[in-house]
DNA sequence: ATATTAAATTCGAATGTCAAATTTATTTTG
DNA sequence: CAAAATAAATTTGACATTCGAATTTAATAT
């Protein structure tokens, strides 16, 4: 039962959307590789990007570049996403800080703010959201611009988010549950407002700037606080029924395991992620960690310890670095995907996500005649993240009916 | 980047699948429920349908129910699918027996024939082919026909298999590796042949015949020799990057676990599939079982033994139940479907799979402030599965390109 | 017999794509 | 340096398809 389009009309947006991913992934590129990348007539790219270029989605370039061999014939126009169409920002945040990005419509970034969160109790919706503003009016302030400005805004936070509706079914980073979220922050901002879970950005992030470029299927793993997943099946953000994330952090590799956050035993989170780490180096470490030194410090710590030798410290990391490979391995069984990537920045800890963690991944796939799976490390922080949430702003943009607050600035 | 029609002749057949599987689903409908059902406007259901019955792909049924209460106006006409268009057969191939069915366009079963498999030595793919096609022979020479009448088969067998390609990288079934299986019976059959693995089957047919009617996501468990899933994604069975199945029964939920038939540790089927569970009751009940018997008898004692209160019988059925109910709950962690259906004539096993797995499952998956997935299960055997297999082949009759060998019977 | 009603069909406008022909802007050639 | 060659872009006209509105059709109600 497919949903396809029923009306010649739903046909062109929909040719008109092939035709604008392809500028975008393109980058810069003639009217003739379009129709050859897309398979549409040379004809309906002509009209449908003349409708690009009179709406200023699309600007014509003149000279791209010298450099590249001439050859005879009407030279070719290049085009390319028309940079000041739209300026969108996008917000990361975080247990700690908040990340927001300003980017245009080509989602290349223009200026970036964190602004630092003070770390006493987590507050309520409405303060966060008063915190996001101003941190966003900060990024805006430094460009010359103001909120007016803004033509969408995109989100990411931790928790369990209903993308498609913006309530937050749960997140850490405030006290209420069941939040309209989107709508709250549609009042503070008065533009578009998309809405996600931080790894779905990660995912989005890496499908329009990194390594899933080009690719339709592929899983993104996180690993920050605790451990997150995006899924990205048929070009698209694998939600699940309820718009909710997967929850793979929270995948079972023990009966009656460690103790999670969550309150249930064996969750893959409740070995590998910070606070897991942590708790067991606070028992075999404790003269070397200042009880009250940040989390970051008192990893170092742990991390440092294991490569001078330490055995109980290198036991920690050993059997975290395992119990990751084994769930990594579980979800290449059931996806069996092209690739996997792992964002984060705690990815600069060689030790545990390394050669130990692919290893066990390897050891523990069904693979009869065919090759394991890609994987590959991006040591992404937060600002691609934000830009990841931006990149999920923008294609709202693209899609016409969103549009209708504020059009695109034709000059 | 979605993959949408392009032309206008793409969206008539886009058009045409939707109202062709409106019929089906709706059984029996006038053009005007198609258009309120479809979207479509009434004048191209008006010209679609007369396509479709120009073909002989539906028929005009004069009076379906003198029952239903009457109004004025122009009476509506009432369409169905046209059971004979073809004659379709599925087969599902196990470990001891080939399961035919022959089905209508419709779907319904015509009549079916079990053949068994002399269970010495696992057989080459030529002799399977052959023993397939004896099969076939007999049952459609019960309904008088002949392979000459066969319109498509849809070919269901344990194992590793490429379904776009045909390719079947490893089978139980039969001992060679790498097999274009499908090539072979286009060879023995010369019609149309759709190759899957068995459990995807499984969830075809409960997409067709059973609880999935009507629902665009949800997981099919199968519990046989071994352990299945397949996987319905937006209303299509998911194959992943190299087509083949989701490998559920090798999900790994114990670090050095059990050891298992495909030589890792810790996998869902070596605790609990058929052999996993005989295993274990070896150890124990070697007075009451006879070491010669086939596995169903051994298995009866097993849970005979359970049901009557042996402690080590009920800790090896415990165990197995515990273990099922934690992978389950990774799945629902990861997909979170709205309905997840077991399914398997092994099922009459209540102890094992009853509330306990469900109360496994319900302890391990992270609900905040949601309803877990549904439940279902389904007591369907191999005729069904065949009928699944059947669907598969009917499914690519429909579609206009592969109807080129033989067009339907338009009498 | 006539009015009413509802399903199905027909008709014409609107939209859209595409292949082929044409225009345009270059470089190469004589 | 003009003419030929070439390749990108555009225009033109044919064709396909959908849809709303008008029309036809076949029944029941009055």
């Amino acid at each position: 039962m497919p949903g396809l389009p029923a009306q010649a009309s739903d046909l062109r947006e929909s040719n008109r959307q092939h035709i604008l991913a392809a500028i975008r992934r393109l980058e810069l590129t003639a009217r003739v590789d379009i129709a050859r990348e897309t398979g549409i007539s040379a004809a309906t790219v002509t009209s449908i990007t003349a409708d690009l270029v009179a709406e200023g989605l699309v600007e014509e370039v003149v000279d791209p570049n010298p450099g590249r061999e001439t050859s005879r014939g009407r030279p070719r126009v290049y085009l390319r996403i028309r940079p000041d169409a739209f300026l969108v920002a996008g917000a990361k945040i975080a247990n700690d800080r908040i990340t927001v990005t300003l980017v245009d419509f080509r989602g290349e970034e223009l200026h970036h703010h964190v602004a630092l969160l003070n770390t006493g109790p987590v507050p309520e919706a409405a303060a966060l959201v008063e915190r996001l503003a101003e941190a966003t009016a900060v990024a805006l302030g430094a460009l010359g611009r103001s909120n007016d400005d803004l033509s969408a805004i995109g989100v990411g936070l931790p928790g369990f988010i209903d993308a498609p509706t913006g309530v937050v079914y749960w997140s850490p980073s405030f006290v209420e549950r069941n939040v309209d979220f989107r709508q709250a922050l549609v009042s503070a901002f008065s533009c578009p407002v998309s809405l996600d879970n931080d790894a779905n950005l990660a995912a989005l992030a890496e499908q329009w700037f990194g390594y899933g470029r080009g690719l339709k299927d592929f899983l993104v793993v996180t690993i920050e606080h605790g451990v997150g997943m995006g899924i990205v099946l048929n070009g698209e953000i694998y939600r699940g029924t309820r718009g909710i994330g997967a929850e793979f952090g929270h995948t079972k590799i023990q009966i009656d395991g460690a103790l999670c956050r969550c309150g249930q035993r064996g969750c893959l989170e409740a070995y590998v992620s910070d606070y897991a780490l942590l708790r067991e180096a606070s028992v075999v470490l404790k003269g070397r960690i200042a009880s009250g030194a940040p989390e970051q410090a008192q990893l170092e710590v742990l991390f440092g310890a294991a490569a001078s030798g330490h055995p109980a410290a290198q036991s920690i990391l050993n059997r975290a670095s395992r119990m990751f490979g084994l769930a990594l391995a579980n979800l290449v069984n059931i996806f069996d995907p092209a690739l996997i990537i792992f964002s984060g920045e705690q990815m600069r800890y060689d030790l545990l996500y390394g050669q130990q963690v692919l290893d066990h991944l390897h050891g523990n796939i069904i693979a009869v005649d065919r090759t394991p799976p890609e994987v590959r490390v991006h040591r992404w922080g937060d600002r691609i993240w934000a830009r990841g949430a931006a990149a999920m702003a923008i294609d709202g943009l693209t899609h016409r009916a969103n549009r209708s607050l504020r059009p695109a600035l034709v000059t």
